[in-house]
RNA sequence: UGGGGCGUCGCCAAGCGGUAAGGCAACGGAUUUUGAUUCCGUCAUACGGAGGUUCGAAUCCUCCCGCCCCAGCCA
């Protein structure tokens, strides 16, 4: 029973995985071959990350190849720039594609060839239509669409008008040539499709050796099948296209016949994933750039601190299906905290610094405390702290007239200040406001360490720095991009940008350990979540990034105004 | 009365005729020098609805309802 519940559940945890399973044991397949074929046309976000996961997973699991394919047909919108990120958040993501990158458009001149055998096989034909009338002729959704009339062309006329398509004879939208198959069918796509179209414009890799330029589907299947792609995986919306993509593959000399499967995009609640509005969020100013911390793509999650293992392993958990649905973001939040944890050394931050001077604490004087870099892995070592008269703790773990439950300072009150010393608030100091601006506290010298020798009990251990060596710094806090779990669902959805999806805090205290640029990449604050050194830091100036904060089930009861 | 898909716990998601996995969230409790972590426990007599087949159905059949995708010379 054992043996026949782990193999049932190694051999699919996908419908996909099924699918790759049943053709290797069935010998259709021998060795699996994927691809993830990106266009360049703008940075990967997480939703790619699924479809990375999947391919080269696939690859890694049965022990086959997965392709890195830039699907560069259109060069209107591709750039090297993101030609060169998406080969960078790739591999960020943990995966290589060895020898195997490849072009769309290294296959120009095939694609070309096959385009002449099309119109040989009177398969094809060249279209004068302007693109208005093409589309008003294609019907409608519940209508079929009209013949046009050059679908009656000789093949030799079409041959030629196609050869000088090429030639650069003819303007931008003059012609194209669309596939011959039927403008009655239910299916759009297969209403006599466009396979290329003229384009005077320069592509990245090509230039301009070509003036015509094929359309997605004309180029997919095919790529495909000359890369001996076993199983293409793409995304739900490319249902449709599934009849042609056979369809081409079964009218054309192929050396491969790679088959097309489907699966639900990825969606997160708070935040988009389209590329389009991705580039509408950059291009406009809304957010700093493609690896904004607060953008979904690869880069930004990079640059927020989240470790790529966290991304795979969401990924993971999502699993793999043809249903539409929305991942609570809560769920992402909860993978990358639980893949932090574990590692991210421990450090001591204040936020927003709250002066405490220690009554009963010689002036002058400091001495060195020592603190483990991680409480549940001592071989990870010490770091010495110093302590002194005049430390910071938080503003939030003061409330002078407290509520029920709060287990921090207010006037009275006993709390240990963590590896150091038990101390109580005697006094309360403010401003002309009424702004509490200092506590007058006292320590018990007896409690070194964070313990009394009487054993007494504390309920609360507060973080803080010491005035002597603390750094100043920048620490920025991220919010969600969007205010709604929906963005978009009820109109323009740019109207539903969270205004305080970026909150700047500038007098920030961390101990001197985090000043240097030696530091681990992701550290945790100590109660308050994990953070990363931003690449804005400057020498006398660290900055850094809240990946994301630590479960709070105080601020959720509701005892300290929600900051999240 | 176009075509193609999908509907299992608040959110994801297993299940493939034999009597509802798991994760997140939530809620209890234990431990704790992070109100963190960890650890225990609770959380679908129920699988969009209605019929039917069957000893037995989330799984098969029928009808109905709801949601998503397609009318770019984008991918």
């Amino acid at each position: 029973m054992g043996e026949n519940e782990t193999a049932a559940t190694d051999a699919g945890r996908d419908f996909v995985r099924d699918i790759v399973q049943a053709d290797l044991t069935a010998g259709r397949v021998q060795t699996v071959v994927t691809r993830f074929p990106p266009e360049p046309n703008g940075y990967l976000h997480i939703g790619h990350a699924k479809s990375i996961c999947l391919n080269f997973g696939i690859a890694q699991e049965f022990g086959g190849r997965c392709h890195l394919r830039f699907d560069d047909t259109n060069p209107v919108k591709e750039e090297q720039e993101y030609i060169d990120s998406i080969q960078r958040d790739v591999r960020w993501l943990g995966f290589d594609w060895g020898q195997n990158l490849y072009y769309a458009s290294d296959y120009f001149e095939q694609l070309y060839a096959w385009a002449e055998h099309l119109i040989r096989n009177g398969k094809a034909y060249v279209d004068d239509t302007p693109a208005e009338a093409m589309r008003s002729a294609r019907g409608t959704l519940t209508e079929p669409g009209q013949n046009s009339p050059d679908r009656y062309r000789s093949i030799e006329e079409n041959l030629d008008l196609f050869q000088r398509m090429r030639a650069g004879e003819f303007p931008n939208g003059a012609r194209v040539l669309r596939a011959k198959i039927d403008m009655a069918s239910g299916n759009m796509n297969l209403r006599d499709p466009v396979l290329y179209r003229i384009l005077h414009v320069p592509h990245p890799r090509t230039g301009d050796t070509w003036c015509i330029y094929p359309t997605y589907d004309f180029a997919h299947g095919q790529s495909d099948a000359i890369e001996g792609i076993t199983h293409s995986i793409c995304t739900l919306e490319f249902e449709d296209h599934r009849p042609l993509y056979e369809w081409l593959i079964e009218n054309l000399p192929v050396p491969a016949h790679p088959r097309q499967y489907e699966f639900a995009r990825l969606n997160i609640g708070y935040t988009v994933l389209s590329k389009r509005i991705l580039t509408t969020l950059v291009r406009d100013g809304h957010v700093t750039g493609w690896d904004d911390p607060r953008m979904p793509t690869l880069a930004g999650l990079q640059r927020r601190g989240v470790p790529a293992a966290a991304v795979r392993e969401f990924v993971r958990r999502v699993g793999v299906a043809r249903a539409n649905s929305v991942v609570d973001v809560a769920q992402l939040e909860a993978t990358i905290r639980e893949t932090l944890n574990p590692i991210a050394e421990r450090r001591m931050a204040v936020l927003r610094p709250l002066k405490v001077v220690i009554e009963n604490y010689p002036a002058g004087q400091t001495e060195t405390l020592m603190a483990a870099n991680h409480p549940d892995a001592p071989e990870r070592g010490q770091r010495p702290l110093t302590f002194g008269r005049e430390i910071f703790v938080e503003q939030e773990d003061f409330i002078e007239d407290p509520p029920k439950k709060f287990f921090r300072l207010s006037p009275g009150r006993e709390v240990r200040l963590r590896y150091a010393y038990l101390v109580t608030c005697r006094e309360v100091v403010k401003d002309a406001d009424g702004t509490v601006v200092e506590l007058r506290c006292v320590y018990d010298p007896a409690s070194r360490g964070g313990n009394a020798p009487d054993g007494r009990k504390v309920q609360g251990t507060l973080h803080w720095v010491a005035a002597a060596d603390a750094v100043a710094a920048e620490v920025r806090l991220y919010n969600h991009l969007f205010a709604r779990p929906d963005p978009g669902a009820d109109g323009n959805v740019m109207t539903d940008l969270n205004p305080n999806s970026l909150e700047v805090l500038r007098d920030c205290l961390i101990e001197p350990s985090l000043a240097g640029t030696d530091l681990p990449h992701t550290v945790q604050f100590e109660r308050q979540g994990y953070f990363c050194r931003d690449r804005d830091s400057t020498v006398g100036r660290p900055i850094f990034n809240r990946t994301i904060g630590l479960r709070d089930t105080w601020a959720k009861a509701g005892g300290t105004p929600a900051r999240r």
